[in-house]
DNA sequence: TATGAATGAGTTTTCATTCAT
DNA sequence: AATGAATGAAAACTCATTCAT
């Protein structure tokens, strides 16, 4: 009733939706979207099934937010690559794209498993889409100024070789090299001299 | 005494059969395993959801047959491609797979469906170890032939490239502009003089 | 289209029944009917499903050709047993029960079986009920003439004994001590002086 | 902060458990456990039939937790019987036994049924098994102290007789004169001078 | 007579969602 | 805000029975 209590509302939801969000997500992105029960979520997040249901209309909402949520975090991330040598940059933007696939396996997972589904999930599609025309002209600009001659073939390449990557790692785990072929990259793409 | 031969039948089956493996591979690779419900591949296919089961022993077996078929179809194709110059020859499995990709959308998009659920379908993740250290293997040897000096990471990231492009392909769909890929990796690994 | 090809039909029809009816007892007789499919029969008898029911209607109409022509059997059993002396009779009365379980175990597990459901399989209560009522009158008789004061309550006792005795004898198997019950009640009721 | 206390859940859970033991026993034990549907005993319950799933996890868990509660039941009815006078302590223990079979038919029925299964339901077969040792055991003992001579073979006897009323009475119901075979055994096993 | 592919109604089971408290 | 009992629609799967050959 007093101010005071209304801040405490507003703390326990936050923590109630970062426990739903924290267990959708291992368990989406272990299992996959249609193969998770609301029950088993509510279980792993130590919380009751009707719950979810006070913070989210459907799984499918609870989903989208989840998602969302996260990849906000992720674009926070792009922010800090900029500086005045392009090469530095994108040796920034490399390390941060691998950074990503280190910490958010389980969302990479997720998210690429829901782009099979053709017609549900749009919102994955045009955030996926989004980005990489993005990236893709983030690219193209830097291997310009870097001195590519070829540098649209070459930001296709690069644009098309992360998501091999994410492919690759997403199907042998730790057996994928990511350390080495990070610094592979780093060393073909950020070196011209 | 037998009113139908042992043909007769056998062509009845295969012909069942054939419906089915149809409609699941335009559903499990459009809709998703998980999505795909029994009843629907048998309303597409235009039987009895019953019939499934005279063939199939459960959803997953069907998946697993189903998969198993169309993916031996596939090895054949690779047979084709050796010549006496490694250039042709790479030329060659690089045109094989972008056929490959064109042809066989939906079963790209489910196996990385299937390969997304860590845990269930072993048998799509260890057919896809498989083949990708094959095709490393075989690139590093054509590359290597080519007189390409860093032979081991272009191979690394050649195959890695190949799957980043399913991965494009299946998200962009006709967006995706596949022929001219294929050229630019053909000019760039074929030409080698 | 000879008279010959009809008696060799005739005896087609007979080999192809007692197929039938050998894997029918024997299923019924241990998953029990309900648990047993026609199919399960058919490959058990080494025949097709369609074939079945070119001999019978139906599962249930199945069931009870079997019954039927297994119980007439037992029946002519009983013939046999009638000497001058009671006593005798009687000795000979309980062999032939006995006989009759170690050598119908399958049957008597499904008929008891099948009178556990109400309503369904009126034929196997009535046949029940009519013979435990020639029994206990025959037991009475006998048990009279043999000299026996209370014979109408030995005769209950004795009736009930018997289907107790089937009831252990399928629960325990070759645990059950068959031959020495048998030689037991032999020396309790045909050894009165 | 929980709307509902702990107690008032068990309240719940107890009552709904109950209404499907209920529904069950009385169908399984005149249907039998296989031509009883789930469908059926929610209906019979009047409950849904996801509630069923909410309590068991499958159809043979409902009859197992079902038997077990039931069994538990008839266990105790036998803590009461023990008198320093060995025959009445016997006429203590037929009388509960008919008890029993006039209270517990459908249970009776059910069990039965359920053994004429050979390699399904263990539990029951292990269950009958224990009971029925028991009981031989007991019975010796109580009829060696009331003095008859051959005290392991009547025991054997009262023991198959106890099951072979139970299939009597079974098959014959309202027909079969449980109350006079009651007062007849309790005459002649419990009356010895 | 004999086959087995095909059906469809019915079975067990799952699960997102609702709701009284 | 929180619980978990309850629902009902839909899922996977089974099986007696039919039928063209």
């Amino acid at each position: 009733m007093s101010p005071r209590s209304k801040e405490q509302f507003e703390e326990i939801r936050e923590a109630s939706q970062r426990k739903i969000f924290d267990a959708s997500l291992e368990l989406f992105g272990t299992k996959g979207y249609e193969a998770t029960s609301i029950a088993l979520i509510a279980k792993k997040a130590g919380i009751s099934k009707g719950l979810i249901y006070n913070y989210f209309d459907s799984k499918e909402a609870l989903l989208q937010a989840m998602v969302d949520d996260l990849v906000s975090v992720g674009d926070d991330m792009i922010e800090k690559i900029w500086s005045d040598d392009p090469a530095k940059t994108l040796e920034n933007l490399i390390q941060s794209i691998f950074e990503w696939f280190r910490q958010n396996e389980n969302l990479n997972r997720l998210l690429i498993g829901l782009s099979t589904q053709v017609g549900k999930f749009q919102f994955v599609h045009d955030m996926a889409k989004g980005k990489m025309d993005g990236y893709l002209i983030m690219l193209e600009g830097l291997l310009q100024e870097i001195g590519f001659e070829d540098y649209q073939t070459e930001a296709r390449i690069l644009g098309t070789l992360f998501d091999g990557i994410a492919l690759h790692h997403m199907l042998m785990k730790e057996d994928y090299p990511l350390d080495e072929v990070e610094r592979m990259l780093i060393k073909k793409y950020c070196m011209k001299p």
